[in-house]
DNA sequence: ACATTGCTGTCAACAGTGTTGACTTCGCCG
DNA sequence: CGGCGAAGTCAACACTGTTGACAGCAATGT
């Protein structure tokens, strides 16, 4: 064995980026909940614990992949409208807490911001500001838009990834309420049919309240007369 | 021994909601984090396996437990208006998930709601109903304030009840954005001092945006100029 | 009144998890 | 070539939820 074994040159080092693309792929075919130490260590062929020489212990790994997955930027397309823009912005961001709850959760509770979330705040300041918000008004919008995009991408991805295949099934959600009984719940009963409507029209909904009011906080009084594009989209 | 062994009254016998008071005890005192089938036994003084005489398994008591701490409702003084009931409603129920989060999660993943949340959503369809929306407006609103509190309810808990404390440290948060490099986030520069505002404040800031779009929906149009009461606090 | 039957509590154990310490091996630098 | 520190391995610990076999109590049927 003159220079390397050769047997497999798959194997050349351990490495930060090497673990954190062996957790993201298991974190993509196989969920968060699957992300064990020693699942990693099976993917990379290697020890479990030899994981442990790169990152200190499984919250610090879980929070750099986190970032990586965050800091992922959307390219729109250039000729949007201000609105349409920040609407989109908005939804893609909402979809990333969607779709890695266990991760964003790791991020709200990590207390330095990571290079990701401070550029999306930065993204949506520069937003603001361009409309002409105060400084003071942008940061009280921005911890509107923060607990808009993160809290119901939490509750989206919570309602979405349970194990039970009912949750999905809103047909039978809506059936549920339509058979309480009448006496006690009679608006519920009445709006039955009409519950439980489709999350992506509904986070819009909300984001077009809150743009609103962002419009008349910049003096734009021309949409009091409410959204322009009410009930669009896919 | 004639009739009970009279050596210890405190031990009758395992039941149901004795032992959800015993698990709502360690809750509240240490914490979900700690509600463990073991220490469950501890605080009962009997085997942590007795438990599973009672219920199938961890999440079926979760859930009893959240259920049980959901179904509180608050007591509002009478005379007040529509819209400050609204709203300290909301607020309310946003508390009850932003102090058990691990619990609203578990109602969030379970298929089948709980009568707790069922008589919330009457509650909020039958204040809906009676300012006068339709039963589908009401249920598109209702998705939006469900999303609203729930989400938020989530979000804030996360960031108060992580172990670190400079998550609580907002000084320390607008520092580190503060002290970004000006040329990179210029915005997120200037607007530091006024980030992180306070969470409550901030929460009925996005409600009465809500109750705005709903007002407007209901075509009361007197709406327009705003909320009323912007900025009162505590 | 007795016997049976089923529910309740107990014990030991299993399959997982994250994590640590000792040991070995590799690679680089003097 | 020697040595020294980093990297990988192995066994083990403490902890979790959960299960199956056993023992005792209570109520029930005859």
């Amino acid at each position: 064995m003159p220079d390397t074994p050769a047997e497999d040159v798959s194997r050349p080092r351990l490495d930060r980026e090497r673990i954190l693309d062996a957790a993201e792929a298991i974190v993509r075919e196989e969920g968060v909940g699957r992300l064990t130490m020693r699942r990693i260590g099976a993917e990379l062929g290697a020890d479990p614990t030899a994981v442990y020489r790169h990152f200190r212990n499984k919250d610090e790994l879980l929070i750099q992949l986190a970032d990586r997955l965050f800091g992922i930027a959307p390219d729109l397309p250039p000729d949007l409208s201000w609105r349409e823009r920040f609407k989109a912005e908005l939804r893609y961001s909402m979809n990333r807490y969607r779709s890695h709850p266990d991760l964003a959760m790791l991020l709200a509770v990590q207390p330095d911001d990571t290079p990701s979330l401070q550029a999306i705040a930065e993204w949506d300041l520069a937003r603001l500001a361009e409309i002409g918000l105060s400084p003071e008004d942008a940061a009280r919008v921005l911890q509107v838009i923060e607990n808009h995009v993160v809290g119901t991408g939490l509750y989206y991805a919570l309602i979405e990834h349970g194990d039970d295949p009912r949750l999905r099934d809103t047909d039978a959600m809506r059936r549920v309420y339509a058979l309480l009984p009448a006496g006690e719940f009679p608006h519920a009963v009445v709006a039955a049919p009409h519950l439980f409507p489709d999350l992506d029209e509904s986070f819009d909904f909300a984001t077009d309240m809150i743009l609103d009011a962002i419009e008349r906080l910049a003096g734009k009084g021309d949409a009091a007369t409410g959204s322009t594009d009410e009930g669009a989209g896919t």
